[in-house]
DNA sequence: TCCCACCACTAAACCGGTTTAGTGACGAGC
DNA sequence: GCTCGTCACTAAACCGGTTTAGTGGTGGGA
């Protein structure tokens, strides 16, 4: 009943272990009918390498890990783990890693989740997300020596290498739709200025808004909830001169924002335009359905994994292009109202 | 620069590697003083155990895995998951034990992968979730003797423990609900029959219409998919006589029929109610806001993880109780109009 | 005083692979 | 005929812990 081990495979076979496992990682040295005799006995004794011990004889885990560091409510409505760790896992597999996942309280960064998984050697590597503005865990991995790959637009001055699309275009592209239908008050609300993913939006809304000649419409820093999007959207239906259309930093704030506006009797697009990121299954089961940005997450994971394999086991690694993320352009929003809303 | 290990530590401390061994795993045969030393050698010189090593003498992976076998797509919109996880991973981080994900293609239900995590001995155990009703997966771990807690509700007849809240008594809670209201005509948009919660929803929502001595109302199945909750939403509207209540089997499904309804012009409340289940973050931000049931599934993936713990760790394990599922009542659901819906 | 039990600790085996050093057989070259 | 190199393979060390068997010293009881 106990699972065989290369020494019963070795006796079965008639040759020593240190065959069996030259010929498992098919090396030289051994006679191809050897080689042969040494395959079949393993496959009908339905034996495979123990990674446990594998990974302790070449001194690597063979796993890498994903540290979430967040609470769990900001993470149920977050449509991108799912995708990107399934595109993460498709590369894993092939290549004989697991992935290793923490979702810590976000107190400490998860700093102590990473110099544990460090510590105990239970890692290659880890990817890293949701990164702040001035984020210390890749010194923190530095420290520890612990190979990274930060996930998300690259800033140029970090310790690692960085894997993830830009979402400046999609933001831009949004922007550049709004303007084309004639809008010149566009609001933005955005994540929190300390996160990378939340200031490169803003950044990008700024720029488009400046590039089309425009003033800079109305900001309202939020925080990605579904409630901030929502106070959001209030404060700015409720200025003296209201934005004629929105630019949410994800979904989930677009979606309450539109529900604001829809309670208010603020006809969307009618007088209002509204315009999310992300691409979220209910996005296009709204009522209007929400003009959006949809981004490839799951290639994007693909990319990630690789590319922290790459670097786990030191070789040269191939810039991935990914698809940029695209403009999804549905009912929510519209022209222009004629006059500013009233 | 490279990790200590145990020897390293022996050798500073003046003792063999046993003794290190022992005054870490705090048994007997140390004096007290010595065991001291050991302890404040290691701490200086911040040596960890390393859990390959551990793994391999000890026999056992300190991991547990969890498979998930869906399209990413589905699992975009999942609220369960994040939560869930945060759960286990609570309780693996204390016992220190690390949690495997993987998220792969519904291909062959993950048999793939619980196949290979038992062959190269990657986890101690697995966490069994989206139960089919003829699932044969806990047949295969039987198999290949890996131990596995089914995560939802007991059906009796399993090979391994289950633990998870019952989600009948929420649905009887929205029906009964709904009836309070004088409604008589109460739909189910469910999810695939073919899965246990998919199943046990329906069951209950038709057993809560006869307790209630109603007609069973009309049942669509569905899969949880916004786009199927949307198109159920539309073949129940054009009924010759459509029900004034729909009970979504969840979230997703609810808000796209509520868009549904609303785009036809047909009043919520007003003239249909409408209701889900998981109490998605947006539930509460959509207009109207989205009567729903809420289940505590952070102290459920505490639970399945100590179970599973206890089970691999040969302990008994004390029944844990969960909190049943709570019905949220918001502004989707209203007093049956005085007429059915022309 | 001698014996025994017990305590604190060490030496060595073990987990199951990978990897290095070494060995015997064989053929080629001078 | 002897040496050398190569091939196919074996024996043993090694990864870094845990665990078992064994050992020396001390105290108590007869």
């Amino acid at each position: 009943m106990t699972r065989p081990t290369i020494n019963d495979v070795a006796r079965a076979a008639g040759v020593s272990k240190g065959a069996v496992s030259f010929a498992f990682n098919n090396r030289p040295g051994i006679a191809p009918d050897t080689r042969d005799r040494i395959l079949e006995t393993a496959r009908s004794m339905g034996w495979t390498p123990s990674s446990r011990a594998r990974a302790l004889s070449v001194s690597r885990s063979l796993a890498l890990g994903l540290v979430i560091a967040r609470p769990p409510e900001t993470l149920r409505s977050d449509p991108f783990f799912p995708s990107f760790i399934a595109g993460v896992e498709s590369v894993l597999a092939e290549a004989g890693y697991a992935l290793l996942l923490q979702i810590v309280p976000a107190d400490d960064a998860g700093h102590a989740s990473y110099r544990r998984l460090a510590e105990q050697g239970r890692v290659d590597g880890v990817l890293l997300t949701d990164l702040h503005v001035d984020d210390d865990r890749p010194a923190l991995l530095a420290e520890v020596g612990l190979p990274a790959v930060i996930v998300g637009p690259d800033l140029g001055e970090a310790f690692w290498p960085a894997v993830g699309v830009d979402d400046g275009p999609g933001i831009t592209a949004v922007v550049e739709h709004l303007v084309g239908l004639g809008h010149t008050s566009i609001a933005h609300v955005g994540g929190p200025s300390a996160m990378v993913h939340g200031r490169s939006r803003r950044t990008a809304w700024a720029a488009a808004l400046e590039a089309a000649g425009l003033e800079p419409g109305p900001f309202v820093e939020a925080d990605f909830s579904a409630e901030a999007g929502a106070s959001a959207t209030t404060h700015l239906l409720d200025l003296a001169e209201p934005p004629t259309a929105v630019v949410y930093a994800n979904d989930l704030m677009a979606m309450a924002g539109l529900a604001v506006a829809v309670a208010r009797g603020v006809d969307v697009p009618g007088q209002l335009s509204i315009a999310g990121y992300d691409d979220t299954e209910l996005a296009a089961h709204l009522q209007p359905p929400l003009t959006t940005v949809t981004t490839d997450v799951i290639g994007w994971g693909r990319a990630a994994a690789t590319r922290l394999l790459d670097l786990v086991e030191q070789r040269q690694s191939a810039d991935v292009r990914l698809d940029p993320p695209r403009l999804v352009v549905r009912g929510s929003t519209g022209p222009a109202p004629a006059r500013p809303t009233t």
